[in-house]
DNA sequence: TATTTTAACGCAATTGAGTTGCGTTTTAAT
DNA sequence: ATTAAAACGCAACTCAATTGCGTTAAAATA
């Protein structure tokens, strides 16, 4: 199966309306190792998509369940694409996130394991969130 | 000791300089079991402090030891009282968060244990950020 | 294929948290 | 009492993110 229908499939599939623009940003996430920020994305399109298109897109990815949030340093928003499958309304991201503090860039660690509590001291616990601050692989060498 | 004494004392430990508005800000603080927010602390002071006084003590209250931020459900600036001693440059905020999604309140769990590690896959973890998603107690009743 | 409906788009204006510059006031040091 | 240093109020500003609206492109229907 060829890039292009790949990209058709995965939109027909999470009910997305193919438009140039959301299939180019689509393909940005899929070659990307790491998390896309905002910032990142503008540049990439350079001028030739509004900010507000790509915010919305960003938007209706993440609500599709095809992308999810993660954490940055600066909290700005940043995505990275959804490993597991994941619904509208049920993004199961118990991943943990790696943030570098030397170049600030965002991993998701999918196989990092961590107890799982659903309760303590009465509260009853739901959702995890993971930040582990450190340095990535590449800022060690330098 | 009284409650003023005790909040001189503690200004003249950490440096700090005894103004009217900063010695309220703390004492709202110390009053309080849970994080504050800044919009939260805006009212409290209603028309009376100027937002960029709000914004300067709280910062410096960081950057003495006495207070340290705290996650946002909305990524806006929050803060709570340092249990343990703080110093300036080495804060030790090893303690999970609750975030309750039903009242947005945010609670330290400072007893909250999980296991330190150091290393993962080539990364260096330095620190350890932990927010569990969830109901708070008062929550479960309602 | 042509027509209608629906959602995405570009552009501009707006929001709102947080910051900064600066002259003035208050606190602390001498 | 005088001087130095930090905090204050006010206004202006920054910048990420959002919103309104008329236009354009994609999907549904005829």
């Amino acid at each position: 199966m060829s890039e292009i229908d790949f990209i058709d499939n995965t939109f027909t599939k999470y009910g997305l309306k193919k438009t140039m623009f959301r299939k180019e940003l689509y393909l940005l996430f899929y070659n990307s190792k790491n998390s896309l920020s905002v910032k990142f994305i503008t540049k990439e399109f350079a001028s030739s998509v509004d900010k507000a298109s790509i915010y919305r897109a960003l938007d209706s990815f993440e609500k599709s369940g095809l992308i999810h949030k993660v954490p940055d340093k600066d909290n700005l928003l940043r995505y990275s694409l959804c490993q597991s499958e994941c619904k509208p309304e049920s993004h199961s991201h118990d991943h943990a996130h790696l943030l570098c503090s030397k170049c600030n860039e965002t991993f998701c660690l999918n196989d990092f394991e961590f107890p799982v509590i659903k309760k303590h001291k009465g509260f009853i616990i739901e959702n995890y969130q993971v930040i582990l601050e450190g340095h990535c692989l590449s800022c060690q060498a330098s």
